[in-house]
RNA sequence: GCCGCCUUAGCUCAGUCGGUCAGAGCGACGCACUCGUAAUGCGUAGGUCAGGGGUUCGACUCCCCUAGGCGGCUCCA
């Protein structure tokens, strides 16, 4: 399935004249005033969006700014959340509304009520709506005329009231982010039934759709609870979600897209191809593997094994705990001791009175590798030749991550790293930095993912370790070498982890999704925390900077990323079974058996499905175990010494000699193509 | 961790008001069928209704606890 966002408009300029209203100067433009592309506010020469009954004190030229534009939908979604908060005042006229912004595909609207909704309050809720959109509402934006006017107004909405203290109380927040409030003058949008009358309101910066009729297509999807401005320590309030679009073929196409992702969904597949289980018996976030899917993890990790070492990384091995100690030393305990599993307490010894004879030590499992790795570092004496030092290691870890949060296997509570960590000298730094990152997304591009973007993690204020200068050289290090990629770089300012700043490597699936993948980060604090050092050219003991890296991240996240990226359709070099022979009729078997020795005899997985079913399912059992190469033959194909070839997506080559079609699959597998074989491509492969 | 929902055969799911409701399809197994590109037919076996406690004459059904899952929130070295 291909989601294709529809085209970004080329956006008409209209000027408007001095005490007129943006409307009708759109309207005089010629511009469309419904459906998809109807203008549904414009963007003020500042980049503020505005009302369609915005007028402006002089002549201003503006953009109009259409219904199928993102800054359009989130007006839209916007308005419609304003819809959805009118229609749960009606029905639970004890509801206290929270906010309701605009989100990526969508709204949510807070509420304070007395229960949950249930879904049923949903579709009840959702037909309310349609019937506040279809009953004609207008929005009109009005002006408090002072915060205490304001105040008196929302004295029954305590929620909307603090977000007006919170405005007007002082500097400390920053509230022009804010929905409700904005930072200009305070405001509240009124819906106007089509007699005039006054119905709903609610403080809201703005800007707004006019009019009921520019909201087509919207549906809620999903209640859940949500902190009152995001803190725990807050209030719950009840969230809905919904979504809502320009017209009603946008909604179906992100209904479909919905649909798509729920049947990508890699715990689906997981069971569906036999890969992955998370049994009861072991605990939340711990999966096992089955042998299918113990054939994509080991080639996943073979390749990226061989990579590595030709490009210069060493294997080590650590052991899954240790002794307290070793994590004090790094600083984790003190940091992430709510992360991690709780110790064991070993060796404690008491004599028969009870009395503490040994203490004893608390053991514990290994959230992360990197202390391990400056352990053997410091094993011996490290001289500046053999910087920069490369050790790579596939380290199981364990995080205790919150009930809430575990989510199959990108989520979980034990997981492989494919974990390195360079040690290098200030001046080689850059350097290693840049062909890092080389390294990195070339690797990613050979799994199939195309699309990145990158992420600058800087420092969290509240939760670092190390030196002002250390981190200030540490970021503008990453950063020139994220700059060199050409890839975009968006900040992400607070998001480092305490011990250094990191790039994080960010890509996009076959759905458009987003996922975090690798992350590089330059540490100057755990070198000094191990008190690490080199002998350089000139007999001084000096400081090696430490680069850790993960590229997968964490194999069983990426091996959910790839599994949904394509749909379980995994590349042939990566599939479990690489082809399954089906002879059309036994007498056809021993043709079969003899191509398949061969196959099999060249390293392919390969299977003859010699099995009573008909051959029809045959085919469609390993149409729907994602098979990529089905080899039939039947008395055609044994007469001319050939076989037949049908794809996953159901093209077939028919009447293949052997040798060709051999050395065809061979090489297809070889050069680990990602395209899924079709006649077409595979036909070009035999050509 | 917090809020809500969910858990019936290996999988996907029916099961009304507390009272012949232990059911289907797929899968597995057996028999027959030997077939040219997505489901051959017939038969057999499989369940302490997630686990524990309670209410009741009687619980898959109602209540409580625990485990696991789902959707969010918070968190994510």
């Amino acid at each position: 399935m291909s989601v294709s966002p529809p085209q970004a408009q080329q956006e008409s300029r209209v000027k408007v004249p001095a005490g007129t209203t943006a409307g009708d100067a759109v309207q005089q433009a010629g511009l469309p005033s419904k459906g998809p592309e109807a203008v549904v506010v414009v963007r003020d020469d500042e980049g503020q969006l505005r009302d369609l009954a915005w007028v402006p004190e002089t002549e201003t030229e503006v953009a109009a700014v259409a219904a199928d534009t993102e800054e359009g939908r989130s007006v839209i979604r916007h308005s419609t959340a304003h819809v959805l908060a009118q229609a749960v005042q009606q029905l639970f006229p004890e509801a206290k509304l929270g906010v309701g912004p605009p989100v990526k595909d969508g709204f949510y609207y807070d509420f304070d009520v007395d229960r949950p909704f249930t879904p049923e309050d949903l579709q009840a809720l959702e037909k309310r709506m349609k019937q506040l959109v279809k009953s004609g509402q207008k929005f009109r934006r009005r002006e408090y005329g002072s915060l205490d006017d304001a105040r008196a107004e929302l004295a029954s909405e305590p929620y909307k009231l603090e977000l007006v203290d919170l405005k007007s109380g002082s500097d400390e927040v920053d509230t022009s982010e804010v929905m409700e409030v904005g930072d200009g003058e305070l405001t509240v949008y009124d819906n106007i039934d089509r007699h005039g009358e006054t119905v709903w309101g609610d403080l809201c910066r703005g800007p707004h759709v006019p009019h009921t009729r520019f909201l087509p297509a919207f549906k809620l999807t999903r209640v859940a609870a949500a902190y009152w401005r995001g803190d725990q320590s807050n209030r719950q309030l009840q969230r809905i979600y919904g979504t809502a679009w320009e017209s009603k073929e946008a909604l179906d196409a992100h209904l479909e897209w919905l649909a798509e992702a729920e049947r990508r969904d890699h715990r689906r597949i997981g069971a569906e191809l036999d890969l992955f289980s998370f049994p009861e018996e072991v605990g939340s976030g711990l999966p096992v593997f089955h042998p299918k899917g113990g054939i994509i993890r080991r080639e996943l990790e073979d390749y990226s094994r061989r990579r590595h070492e030709q490009a210069g990384y060493q294997f080590v091995n650590s052991p899954h705990i240790t002794k307290s100690a070793l994590f004090e030393t790094s600083g984790h305990l003190g940091w992430y001791a709510d992360g991690m599993f709780p110790p064991m307490h070993l060796d404690e010894e008491r004599d028969e009175n009870g009395e503490l004879r040994k203490p004893g030590q608390d053991y514990y499992l290994k959230p992360m590798n990197c202390p391990f790795h400056n352990l053997i570092y410091r094993s011996r004496g490290r001289s500046y030749r053999e910087l920069p030092l490369r050790l790579f290691e596939f380290g199981s870890v364990y995080r205790y991550e919150k009930s809430g949060v575990v989510h199959g296997l990108t989520r979980v509570r034990g997981m492989t790293q494919d974990d390195a960590h360079i040690y290098c000298s200030p001046d080689q730094l850059q350097d290693e930095l840049k062909s890092l990152l080389g390294f990195v997304l070339d690797l990613l591009r050979d799994y199939g993912l195309e699309d990145f973007y990158l992420e600058l993690s800087t420092r969290n204020e509240e939760k670092y370790s190390g030196t002002d200068e250390q981190w200030q050289r540490a970021t503008d290090s990453l950063r020139e070498a994220a700059e060199s990629s050409g890839l975009e770089l968006v900040p992400d300012p607070g998001g480092a982890a305490f011990y250094g700043p990191k790039i994080s490597v960010q890509a996009k699936d076959a759905l458009g999704r987003s996922w975090q993948m690798s992350t590089i980060q330059v540490d100057y604090d755990l070198p000094e925390r191990f008190d690490l050092e080199y002998t350089a050219a000139d007999g001084s003991k000096r400081r090696p900077i430490k680069i850790h890296r993960a590229l997968f991240g964490s194999i069983e996240r990426f091996f959910g990323v790839l599994t949904e990226h394509y749909a379980g359709a995994f590349p042939a070099w990566l599939s479990p079974v690489q082809a399954v022979g089906i002879p059309i009729a036994d007498e056809h078997l021993p043709h079969l058996e003899r191509v398949f020795d061969t196959l099999r005899s060249r390293g392919l997985r390969v299977e003859l499905d010699s099995g009573d079913d008909r051959m029809q399912k045959k085919i469609r059992n390993h149409t729907t175990q994602k098979v990529p190469f089905m080899v039939l033959a039947g008395g055609k194909d044994v007469e001319a010494d050939a076989v037949s070839f049908r794809f996953r997506d159901g093209s077939q080559l028919n009447e293949v000699p052997v040798e060709q079609a051999a050395a065809a699959l061979t090489h297809w597998v070889q050069r680990r193509e990602n395209a899924s074989p079709s006649a077409e491509n595979f036909g070009a492969e035999l050509a």
